[in-house]
DNA sequence: ATTTTCGAGATTTTT
DNA sequence: TCTCGAAAAT
């Protein structure tokens, strides 16, 4: 742990509880404290209660260690509800607050796979071609549609007797959430919002208790997100905001950094000690980020002594990369250091396979973070699946993928008459497949099976406890019999893990009668990437975007091939606002470290087109004399970067000139014809003027009107 | 006629 | 490791 004593700086970040306080808070400046400090300030000397205060953090995991920190610091014993990411809170709200708007109490939250399995259906129906629209690429455009008139479209789609009636693959995507009453990770901002605006009363209640809002990674927050932290400061006024700009990697996601930089605050303190690196791994990290030109200036300086020079390793093969870092770390356990205080971080999850062959060699013990996130794995999600539908018999994404998991001898075909027949009749698939049983195409005695089981479950929901049906569902479905025979010992174990999981629930909620399965289903909708393995003794590997917030003594960061990192493709859509973030992305993968670090970059990554085996642009930005050169790199490799560099550099370049004037008309999948007003550059997108509203949009949604 | 199986191909980042 | 398409198996 660091000192127990606070800075001057972060004493008065603490103790500032009146009106807006921001603060800019470097890489390793202890900010994590500093919000753990306050919030206990709040409640030993100001005596407030817990439940006035709302920390929101960024992950499920943050909130979960701030808690920790927290319940170290406070005296009194009850643990806060409202340490949370701003999504839970959304639940929370939305679980007391959602039936003003007519929806049950039990919604659904929606799974992104889900929604993309919507989306294709939305697509399908109206011919949109899969590969030049990908259903990721369709969603954007379903939350944009949402997000340029969130009234409009609560009022017209979810608020009771309204039925959408244009016939668009977009209203048709609605339609099928509406069915299910699901909600997507931007509805439950939006809603809340929208509750927020329209009902006085739920707003005075909720204003009125939240006194003190704090926020940590501000700068990853998008617009609405702060729309919201505004909407629920409206009355006390206090909101105290922490971030650090330099660490915004979350751009492409929709977060808006620009926002905290523009705060106005009635108290601003920017920390810049840094109690986390060496000197030599900070001014790495300070050279890296002086490159960019979108930013406050800001240098850390730190109160370490130096111990080991950063090293640069240049290799000939990939393996040959992996082989090392995991030759490094063996030395270095050998040394007497623990192996989870290894970290290996990459940008792209992919690069972890040849660095796990390597640790499994060298038989070192390890975790991949999120490669395969526990609820992400088959087995659990199909058990979840059971869960769902006994839970709500409407749910068609969750009967889909279980109808044939076991095998039942029924398959895409047999899914789609059922589906035919169940929009003829506006039933869901599981009511249809029930009164149409006798139907030659469906009787099987395995079909019926299912039928009963989950029917059975249902009722039993309500009068037994969640494991209770979760046990008999996997049973009797065959889930587990089917796992054993594969012998997929593996599996298996991960679906014990799950109900233990769900056991804990069970305990954790038992004396507020909250240990439901929809109030189960609801939290693990949310807990998406809670790390069972968080405890154990083991190198760990990740990609940068899931390292912030964290630090390791030893740090290696690989695979720093031009075009893998920086990513070509990011280069290429979002030109220099691409090339800034992926620096900010090396600046935090570079803060992680705080004894040692090591950057390595192989000729591996060599593929069809044959360029990438150059060394990252971001290593020939560090002055040569930080760093201790390894594996002898040719100056030739250097010159391909640079050439890699320009030619990527003219290419964008002719991009941004072609881009159109003012006045031609353009077409939008949604909008219609618009007339072209302005081009910011610095967004990379046109104003646009549809009749007499003009709207911001990226290129990529629109289309020439002559080429149609 | 349907379902299953087997092999080839692809993959940024995520609340 | 997972997804998707074509041949084998029911």
């Amino acid at each position: 742990m660091t000192q127990p004593l606070l800075n001057t700086r972060q004493i008065e970040a603490v103790e500032s509880t009146e009106g807006r306080v921001r603060v800019v808070a470097g890489a390793g400046s202890g900010k994590t404290r500093v919000l753990a400090h306050r919030f206990a300030f709040l409640v030993n000397e100001l005596g407030l209660s817990p439940g006035n205060i709302l920390c929101l953090t960024f992950t499920n995991k943050a909130a979960h260690e701030m808690k920790q920190r927290i319940s170290k610091l406070v005296d009194r014993g009850s643990v806060n509800d409202f340490v949370c990411t701003i999504h839970s809170f959304c639940v929370k709200f939305l679980r007391k607050e959602i039936y003003r708007i007519g929806f049950p109490k039990n919604f659904s939250i929606i799974d992104p796979e889900d929604a993309k399995q919507l989306a294709r259906q939305a697509m399908e129906e109206f011919g949109i071609d899969r590969k030049k629209t990908t259903a990721e690429r369709f969603l954007k455009q379903v939350a944009g549609f949402k997000g340029w008139d969130p009234d409009g479209y609560i009022q017209k789609y979810f608020l009771p007797h309204s039925s959408p009636e244009s016939p668009d693959a977009i209203v048709r995507h609605i339609k099928l959430q509406l069915k299910y009453f699901c909600l997507d990770y931007d509805d439950l901002l939006y809603f809340t919002l929208y509750i927020l605006q329209h009902f006085p009363d739920a707003n005075k209640y909720w204003t009125e208790k939240l006194n003190y809002v704090m926020v940590d990674e501000v700068q990853d927050c998008s617009g609405d997100d702060w729309k919201l932290l505004h909407a629920i400061t409206s009355h006390h006024g206090n909101l105290f905001v922490v971030g650090d700009p330099d660490q915004a990697i979350y751009e492409w996601r929709g977060a808006n950094p620009k926002i905290f930089v523009d705060f106005h605050a009635h108290t601003d303190i920017i920390l810049d000690r840094n109690y986390r690196s060496t000197p030599d791994i900070l001014n790495v990290a300070n050279a890296i980020i002086s490159n960019n030109v979108k930013r406050v200036p800001k240098d850390l300086y730190t109160v370490k002594m130096n111990e080991n020079p950063v090293i640069y390793r240049h290799e000939k093969s990939e393996s040959d990369e992996a082989e090392h870092i995991a030759s490094t770390i063996k030395e270095s356990i050998e040394e007497g250091r623990r192996p989870s205080q290894h970290a290996i971080l990459y940008r792209a999850s992919h690069i972890s396979r040849r660095l796990e062959q390597a640790l499994v060699k060298k038989k070192l013990p390890y975790t991949v973070w999120g490669g395969v996130k526990f609820f992400e794995r088959k087995e659990i999600k199909d058990a979840l699946a059971y869960f769902r539908l006994a839970n709500n018999h409407n749910d068609d994404i969750s009967f889909k993928r279980i109808i044939n998991v076991p095998s039942r001898k029924f398959g895409a075909k047999s899914i789609e008459k059922l589906q035919l027949l169940a929009d003829s009749q506006g039933s869901s698939l599981f009511e249809t497949l029930k009164l149409n049983i006798d139907n030659s195409a469906f009787n099987r005695s395995s079909i019926r099976d299912f039928i009963t089981l989950i029917e059975q479950s249902t009722l039993l929901a309500a009068q037994l406890p969640v494991s209770d049906i979760a046990e008999t569902l996997l049973q009797r479905s065959g889930i587990t019999d089917m796992l054993r025979t594969d012998s997929e010992e593996e599996r298996l174990e991960n679906l014990s893990e799950l109900m233990s999981y769900i056991s804990e629930f069970e305990s954790r909620n038992l004396r507020d009668d909250n240990a439901t399965l929809e109030s189960y289903l609801q939290e693990v909708a949310l807990y998406t990437n809670l790390d069972l393995e968080n405890e154990k003794d083991k190198v760990r590997l990740m990609t940068i975007h899931q390292s912030k917030g964290l630090e390791f003594p030893v740090v290696f960061v690989a695979g720093l091939t031009e075009g893998i990192f920086p990513s070509h493709r990011t280069i290429r859509e979002r030109r220099l606002d691409g090339e800034e973030e992926e620096r900010r992305l090396m600046y935090v993968a570079v803060t992680r470290a705080e004894n040692m670090l090591y950057l390595s970059e192989s000729e591996g990554y060599m593929n069809e087109k044959g360029v990438m085996k150059y060394p990252s642009r971001f290593i020939s930005e560090i002055p040569k004399e930080m760093l201790k050169v390894e594996g002898n790199p040719d100056s030739s490799l250097f010159e391909g970067t640079r050439a890699l560099v320009a030619g990527l550099n003219a290419e964008t370049q002719t991009d941004a000139e072609a881009h159109w004037s003012t006045g031609t008309i353009v077409v939008h999948k949604l909008f219609g014809e618009g007339r072209i007003e302005e081009y910011d550059a610095k967004a990379n997108s046109y104003r646009v003027r549809f009749g007499n509203k003009v709207r911001q949009l990226i290129p990529r949604v629109l289309v020439l009107k002559e080429k149609i």
